[in-house]
DNA sequence: ACGAGTATACTTGTATACAAGTATTATAGT
DNA sequence: ACTATAATACTTGTATACAAGTATACTCGT
């Protein structure tokens, strides 16, 4: 079974009607970017099986989710972990920036009524989340505010690039979220001011806002980034430590 | 083995060292891209793996991908056929446009002489092909074309977003230009100057000439999308007749 | 001591087996 | 004739088995 191990880093309530290899591919995937899976690392499907105590089909699924996902390379032997990088982090952002703009255009040629009321309730609901200082939660609806505005066209391939994109943003916000939610209030009230600027946005249908929002968004990632970074830098230091 | 059936839409040479999964994956997409699976169609993995004298092993990992690729849906139970519709052929291009207008502004950025020099050797294969009446050859070239200059800029989610997309431009490319490729010679010509435009852009580092030549190139594609579309019901009409 | 070649222990890709669940069909009762 | 229920045939998800190939390590010869 999987769930012998007891300390997984996905929740594990969001893993309720997941297959094996989901939940595989969801656990490694947050271990990688954590950094507590290291780049360079060869994973071996036998290996990861004994590990999980499942058997291989479900690692191989899983193994090409996350390749897919570029978070790892599929060689000839083995997988090799490519990780998460400050690059690769900035490059997803830009991959949201683009279709999020791309989706407003489209938005505002039609009703944004339904889609703003949408909005609105997951933005409550991110502000309990924050009351009752339930940081996955919070994580969860912030993925979900973005995913709402970009399925809201319904473009079979934007919503293939978010499909591919959306994990591994996912499993980032979740871990950055955990780590300073309850310190940087600051930071919060920032966010959520944003997400208000996105719904004024597309309420209004003002491009200008829009841009303005979009891009507090990146900068406010560019303070994640650097979160995930000292935090995977201090992972592996404490590892050196251990060999000693 | 896979070999047993005669008629192949997608070329085996293109196969060389592709396993079992991804030729059973790119047998199915030319398949269904083609309208010779109509959508709404249930496909079981059992079938397919009898049909095409291989395991489920393999059937489950093209499924898998061509579910990533939008092509089918997997539900419950079988996988339905979504197939191609004129309004996702035009999505799947504001794609490439948007990926393509973003490459491009990072492209000027730097020295852009060596891509140049590789989109022009490819552009020389593409006459050759069509000296050789070798529609194949030409499709290839230009997908490929179009791909080198997406992977230029290494940028990681960009690639990503072109390896799920690649598939099913690269087949739709191949069906339309085997439909016509001896009669049309107008329509290559238009394609060939459309990719001499795309170079000089990028050569000369001129947005006006970019902007002009992906407009252009997505008016090549609407004529292609009527033609696979005249196609498709060209194919059904044709087993409706042999129904009677 | 060192290099060539072989044996071994790994790797992935594919095939098969099994279990749990779902749709369909047939049968029995009214 | 029609409905309810049960049997059956088919579905996927996971486990296991096997084959072909590759890297490592070891042994043997010089």
């Amino acid at each position: 079974m999987l769930n012998d191990s007891k300390d997984f880093l996905y929740p594990e309530k969001w893993l309720s009607k997941a297959s094996t290899g989901e939940r595989v591919a969801c656990e490694l995937r947050m271990r990688i970017i954590s950094g507590l899976i290291e780049s360079g690392t060869t994973l071996s499907e036998n290996k990861l099986a004994a590990e999980y105590n499942v058997s291989r089909s479900p690692i191989r699924e899983a193994l090409k989710v996350l390749s897919n996902e570029n978070l790892i390379r599929l060689e000839r032997m083995g997988a090799v972990v490519v990780g998460l990088t400050e690059k690769e982090i900035e490059e997803i952002y830009d991959v949201r920036l683009l279709i999020e703009t791309f989706v407003f255009e489209r938005l505002v040629k039609n009703d944004t009524a339904h889609v703003v009321r949408e909005l609105t309730k997951i933005f409550e609901m991110m502000q309990i989340a924050i009351k009752y200082k339930d940081a996955d939660e919070f994580a969860l609806q912030d993925v979900l505010f973005h995913e709402t505005i970009i399925r809201s066209i319904d473009h079979s391939y934007i919503t293939m690039i978010w499909n591919n994109t959306k994990p591994v943003m996912e499993s980032f916000i979740l871990l950055s979220m955990r780590m300073h939610f309850n310190e940087k209030y600051d930071d919060l009230s920032r966010i959520m001011k944003n997400h208000e600027l996105y719904i004024d946005a597309i309420s209004s249908k003002n491009r200008e806002i829009m841009i303005q929002s979009l891009h507090q968004n990146f900068d406010d990632v560019q303070g994640k980034v650097d979160d995930l970074w000292m935090s995977q830098q201090m992972l592996s230091k404490a590892r050196e430590q251990e060999k000693e």
